[in-house]
RNA sequence: GGCGGCCUAGCUCAGCUGGCUAGAGCGUACGGUUCAUACCCGUGAGGUCGGGGGUUCGAUCCCCUCGGCCGCCA
């Protein structure tokens, strides 16, 4: 394939800014980057946006409640959503805020443009409204002639209103969907667009209101402000600088080849999107790719459900590969998938610690052991295992590349582990301790170390998109440098890795294995929104789903409920079976108590007892490991490292935190 | 109510245009191994492929019908 100097240009929808993003958003915006990553990786020149969509009244609205402007209010939101694309390694290479003035002038022009060539016209817009629940509703969309959400009477409302005509376009429109078959995906929601709305006719489209003013003035009009679509979808192409100065990118972007959506705005997208680029004679976008939800096992994410996800938990504790690997593995791209703490721990557990993590772990280990880590080169006539290997590999990266094409990220995931899992199966065929014991066969124990890593390093290659650090520790482990992770040096297997490389002397694990029970735990009480602070937590807690969810941020009421007290450990010794987890026996100055901790990992016996602590004294007590535990200990943590929150030695124990 | 989709091992799911003894992961039973993060590898048990009917030499895959679940629309 030549792929030279190919342009790719993805994009993610433009995200309305209505408070934390949840996970959903953030699979969005990954299985995006993936595809962004893994095109740079076949060498296309690839675009990638994502932004903010900041216009309209709701935000007006919380500005206005939070006593901001608009404005501040907005960029408040967009630098946090930067500052967590930037935490999950999303690779975009724009990100567009509607309130720009790059956006702002293009879509002038544009509505002018409508306007000019009779796309648009002046109506009445009718309909009723909701005044509780500050929504508009169609005649049709009433239920009994009341408001369809809360069941109220509505009021009729009449306002003056710019509308598209998007009848015009709804032949063309369709032509197109025939001529291209790949467009819409997954299939089945082309047919739901063309069955629901096409068929029966398509309904003008108003784009201004007059009710409010945050959004772009209609440059004629200016008491009409240009509502949402024409000023959201837009930034698709104001993006690229069209109709502005310099159409470069542009012209050398359009059309986009991929613009992922959610399964709720496909419409907006399939049907008056492509119609506006019509209208404005402009090529449409290749495909747009509908994914599905997130989804907890009692229904779609809710704060008063308290099942709510966000990333930063996940990325915080488990990092963020194992979070990306999980949204891409778990989640079928198209459909909807189910989010379960336990299935979380158990792909990090299997997949990740088990199978990915411990190969790389005992490969690197035996050359080491066996050839003071340096990688043999040893080139014999290959066994029956060796051929089977290479072959695996090599269909595994042929799949790869297919199932890549289709954006199926669980199948190419799942196919990877099949070389993974061929390769794990490898070493026990060969048996190279076996191997290892009679020195006529060390040249077959050097084939099958050099067979490891180049196993290992297409496995790292082919991660890479999905995973952006595991790929680069993999390779780093192996005594390679980033030059390896280039596709083409997996397009062959048996010889990608040259003479007199030295791999690590020891290999620190990848993956830690999770102890499942604390973790399914932890993360059951982080969906509950716990009180805990980002730094300051303990992994211990009920596992017993109560119905008394909090929101995620709280109030200094809230706060006062958790009863921090000093404490003194006065007795501590290991939990049999459970190499996290420690128990303690603390002096709380009333009283004595027993907590069980996982901190086995980072302190001693010795140098707790007759530490100073910070404990949660009205943490509903629990047994972990059989073991009763009533309070938590506060500790921070820095690079998977736990360090004891500490006090001053003055203050008695007893004594209150807050 | 209209259109569309789904129902396959205990659980989660693969199975392209009908055709080898219906597959994977997890779980489970048993066994192997020690290089490794108590990891890894193998074997077995477990399915009348939602129920019924039809087309066909032959259907999990096509048609009809019934039941359950879901999506979009109204």
């Amino acid at each position: 394939m030549s792929e030279q100097n190919k342009t790719f240009y993805i994009t993610t929808p433009i995200y309305y800014p209505s408070g934390k993003f949840h996970i959903g958003t953030a699979y969005t915006t990954v299985a995006s980057d993936t595809i962004a990553r893994y095109k740079r990786l076949r060498g296309y020149d690839v675009r990638f946006l994502t932004g903010m969509d900041e216009h309209g009244q709701k935000i007006q609205e919380k500005a206005a409640e939070s006593g901001k402007h608009p404005q501040e209010y907005v960029n408040e939101i967009a630098a946090a959503a930067k500052k967590l694309w930037a935490l999950m390694d999303i690779s975009y290479d724009d990100f567009i805020q509607t309130t720009e003035e790059r956006h702002k002038a293009t879509v002038e022009k544009i509505f002018q443009r409508f306007l000019d060539n009779g796309d648009i016209y002046k109506g009445e817009y009718e309909g009723w409204y909701c005044t509780p629940c500050e929504s508009f509703f169609t005649e049709t969309q009433l239920e009994d002639g009341n408001c369809p959400d809360c069941g109220r009477p509505v009021h009729k409302v009449k306002e003056e209103s710019y509308f598209f005509n998007m009848k015009k376009y709804a032949d063309r429109l369709l032509a197109y969907y025939e001529e291209n078959p790949g467009f819409i995906e997954p299939e089945s929601r082309k047919n739901e667009m063309i069955n629901n709305f096409i068929k029966p006719g398509l309904e003008d489209l108003s784009v201004s209101r007059t009710s409010f003013d945050w959004g772009i003035k209609v440059p004629s009009n200016p008491k009409h402000v240009i509502y949402v679509w024409v000023d959201a979808l837009t930034n698709y192409i104001t993006s690229l600088g069209y109709l502005s100065d310099d159409e470069g990118e542009f012209n050398k972007y359009w059309p986009a080849d991929v613009q992922v959506v959610g399964k709720d705005i496909v419409r907006f997208h399939t049907i008056y999107w492509p119609i506006f680029l019509m209208a404005l004679d402009l090529p449409l976008p290749k495909k747009v790719f509908a994914h599905g939800f997130i989804m907890m096992k009692d229904g779609k994410m809710s704060k008063s459900k308290g099942n709510v996800v966000y990333p930063e938990m996940l990325i915080e504790r488990y990092g963020l590969d194992a979070t990306r690997y999980f949204l891409l593995r778990e989640l079928p791209f198209g459909s909807d998938g189910v989010f379960s703490p336990e299935s979380f721990v158990e792909r990090t557990n299997f997949d990740l610690a088990n199978d990915l993590g411990n190969l790389l772990n005992r490969t690197v280990s035996m050359i080491n052991k066996y050839f003071d880590g340096v990688i043999p080169t040893e080139n014999l006539h290959p066994t029956e295992f060796d051929a089977s290997l290479k072959e695996q590999a090599e269909s595994v990266r042929i799949k790869y590349e297919e199932s890549m094409e289709k954006m199926q990220f669980s199948v190419v995931l799942a196919d990877l582990w099949t070389l993974i899992s061929r390769t794990n199966k490898y070493i026990d065929e060969t048996q190279p301790w076996v191997l290892a014991k009679d020195e006529a066969d060390k040249p077959k124990l050097g084939a099958v170390m050099r067979n490891l890593a180049e196993s290992l390093h297409h496995i790292a290659v082919m991660l890479q998109p999905f995973m952006t650090t595991t790929s680069k520790r993999m390779i780093e482990q192996l005594g390679l440098d980033d030059r390896f992770l280039a596709w083409e040096t997996i397009e062959t297997f048996g010889n990608t890795i040259p003479a007199n490389i030295k791999v690590v002397v020891k290999g620190i694990p990848i993956f830690p294995r999770l102890d499942s029970e604390i973790e399914i735990s932890y993360i059951r009480d982080e969906m509950r929104g716990s009180v805990k602070t980002e730094q300051v937590e303990q992994s211990n807690s009920t596992n017993k789903v109560d119905e008394n969810p909090e929101n995620p941020e709280i109030s200094i009421d809230d706060f006062l409920k958790v009863d921090l007290r000093v404490a003194t450990v006065i007795a501590c010794e290991p939990v049999p079976k459970a190499d996290k987890l420690l128990k303690l026996q603390v002096d709380l100055g009333y009283e004595q108590r027993q907590v069980v901790s996982g901190i086995a990992k980072y302190y001693t016996v010795d140098e707790l007892i007759g530490q100073k602590v910070i404990v949660v004294a009205n943490l509903k007590p629990v047994k972990l490991r059989g073991e009763l535990s009533q309070g938590m200990i506060l500790a921070g943590e820095k690079d998977g490292i736990l360090k004891l929150a500490t006090v001053d030695e003055s203050l008695e124990n007893g004594a209150k935190v807050k």
